[in-house]
DNA sequence: ATTTAGCACTCTCGATGTTAGAGTGCTAAA
DNA sequence: TTTAGCACTCTAACATCGAGAGTGCTAAAT
């Protein structure tokens, strides 16, 4: 474990900000004539020596100032920021755009994304909230034309999926009701492996339709993700460190590929809602973000729905304020679909 | 009207190519060394000093090759392309890829975008098929608990729209079932003007439940723009004209800013579904565009839904190509649409 | 009347040199 | 322990230069 002085750390802090705001290497009289600590140039030089010499800072040549390594981030991170709030002027910002939106959830989820993107050099992701395993809800049959009838099944959580499917011999209307009635009373708030099962003791007709439901839910079980929705990606365009058009295609393609964001997503975040994770630099565990840092949360709740969002910038990102946005948005993302879900 | 002799569109055609595959300006003497026209440099120099007079050539800089102006683009599209097809191979992968995924309508959407994507340089934009104007197909009240009922409208084309409504009194299910039926049986393939006059000679509780139904589809036919899908993004940052961060930054904000999308797909496609439409350069009408190509088209038929797909690429594209695949694509949505709503 | 060879001229691009500035590490004094 | 001072290093920016590619023009050839 680093074990840093009190003053070391001022100077690591110090240093941290300081490059994250000018992105480029921070020297030591540039740092004292600037913050006025109380020390001359000379001990702030001793002191970068043993800071380099314990992992957390580096320099890109020789004779030239110090850099924080991705240990120094982490120390940083993990130490040092505690309290870096977003002000209230700008919660209260945030509050309002949410509150004059349209109450719709694909807006809030568009809007998250927006804000997120605004708060600092990142661009954000945001998932639509989805239910952890479809729950059965209510189902309908409707016969549209001869053997032809369009099945609509809504699960918990307002989720509606159709399908049209084709039956053996022309049924009529009634007696799809009826089928339709008895599913609903014997499965509603099951999952789709209760209805499976269920399925086996129903005679023809019902058992093939409930078997039918319990593969559309299956599938809305694996489709968890949902729909992802990006925002701010000419932000981190706009960083010195994607100015090389390798670097920047190759922090685009992140973006772009929906199988590694779904990845990221899914793998990072424990199932709990509430806490924010912060990947620097990929963490050793991927090597695709080694040139970037995530920050990623989970909202909702699991007894209805949950999402996640997330930004993507610099490894040089100005944390406090970033994990502070997305603490935010993420809590008001999770009222709102209690609100939508269960209200 | 520009007007030039057949041998200066021929080199015309070979400078447009040449310069498209390069990327560097064109010069007299690796032209007939690379494609042995029967002439010598001098007098490709004499026929390049009239193309640059006419105004479909230009030079970076004096002494330096020739590079097409956005008029020689377009006089390249307008006369000389006609011809360039996608080979059999390539519409036979691009079949193949389309049959063996599923037939869900967003799969085929992204589909889409990923294939355009892929056959040239450029960034695909894809938007979901959407009815012109909503239509009623059928509506079902669902009884959830007390005054609360769940609405289900479903719309031609397969659009589902659910809505939850509070009744002023409690209603069972037999009623609530009488009322969407007697709804159904008297709006359908109706548009939502139609039935907003009709619940006028209600009652009561139809009279509400109608004119709900009617403004639920006056929104659907706001929202006619359905959702966009991108891909390739990355593409076009490979470009060298994007290599700058500022230009790749204005390409980007071009792709990202759904609203700037949207005007250009609804405005510049004539509603028509069908033909292919280039926009080079912006071709005057807007500024935003000045440094990039699109190629746009509707799919879809009139009758069910229609959708817009389109590439975004440098200027200095693949013409032939590119026109060429995205008509195919669209055809195969188009057939697809038709194949979905109307089969 | 065209076409072509030849030539002087222009401009870019990459390589090379030079310098100012910022920064470091070390030593010796405070 | 801290600090002043100094020699040293490295980059980034700027200037210089030659090679290479290309042009336009003129005069000869077809």
């Amino acid at each position: 474990m680093i074990s840093l002085s009190e003053r070391q750390e001022t100077i690591l802090a110090l240093i941290v900000h300081e490059y994250i705001d000018a992105a480029r290497p921070v020297g030591s009289k540039r740092l004292i004539q600037k913050y006025d600590l109380g020390i001359s140039s000379a001990t702030v030089r001793n002191e970068m020596a043993a800071l380099s010499k314990a992992g957390v800072l580096r320099q890109p040549h020789t004779s030239a100032g110090r850099i924080p390594t991705e240990e120094g981030y982490r120390y940083f991170v993990r130490r040092l920021l505690g309290e870096t709030e977003l002000s209230l002027d700008e919660k209260r910002m945030i509050n309002h755009q949410f509150h004059q939106a349209p109450a719709d959830i694909d807006e809030w989820v568009r809007l998250s994304a927006s804000i997120l993107a605004q708060t600092s050099t990142v661009a954000a992701v945001v998932t639509t909230p989805h239910p952890d395993r479809a729950i059965y809800k209510h189902l309908e049959l409707i016969n549209t034309s001869g053997r032809q009838v369009l099945l609509v099944l809504v699960l918990q959580g307002g989720d509606v999926r159709q399908q049209m499917l084709t039956l053996n011999e022309v049924v009529d209307q009634d007696r799809l009701t009826r089928i339709a009635n008895r599913i609903t009373s014997d499965c509603y708030g099951k999952f789709s492996t209760a209805i499976a099962t269920l399925a086996d003791t129903y005679m023809e007709m019902e058992s093939e339709i409930a078997l039918l439901v319990a593969e559309i839910m299956q599938r809305a079980d694996a489709f968890s993700a949902g729909d992802i929705h990006r925002d701010g990606i000419t932000n981190v365009l706009n960083q010195p460190e994607f100015a090389s058009s390798e670097n920047a295609r190759s922090a685009l393609r992140l973006l772009e590929e929906r199988g590694f964001l779904e990845e990221v997503l899914t793998k990072a975040l424990s199932p709990r809602v509430g806490g924010v994770q912060v990947i620097i630099a990929g963490e050793g565990a991927w090597d695709e973000l080694k040139e970037v840092s995530m920050i990623l949360a989970r909202y909702g709740s699991q007894e209805y729905a949950t999402g996640t969002m997330g930004v993507l910038g610099p490894i040089r990102m100005s944390y406090g304020r970033t994990i502070s946005a997305v603490r935010y948005v993420a809590d008001l993302m999770t009222d709102f679909v209690i609100e939508a879900f269960a209200g």
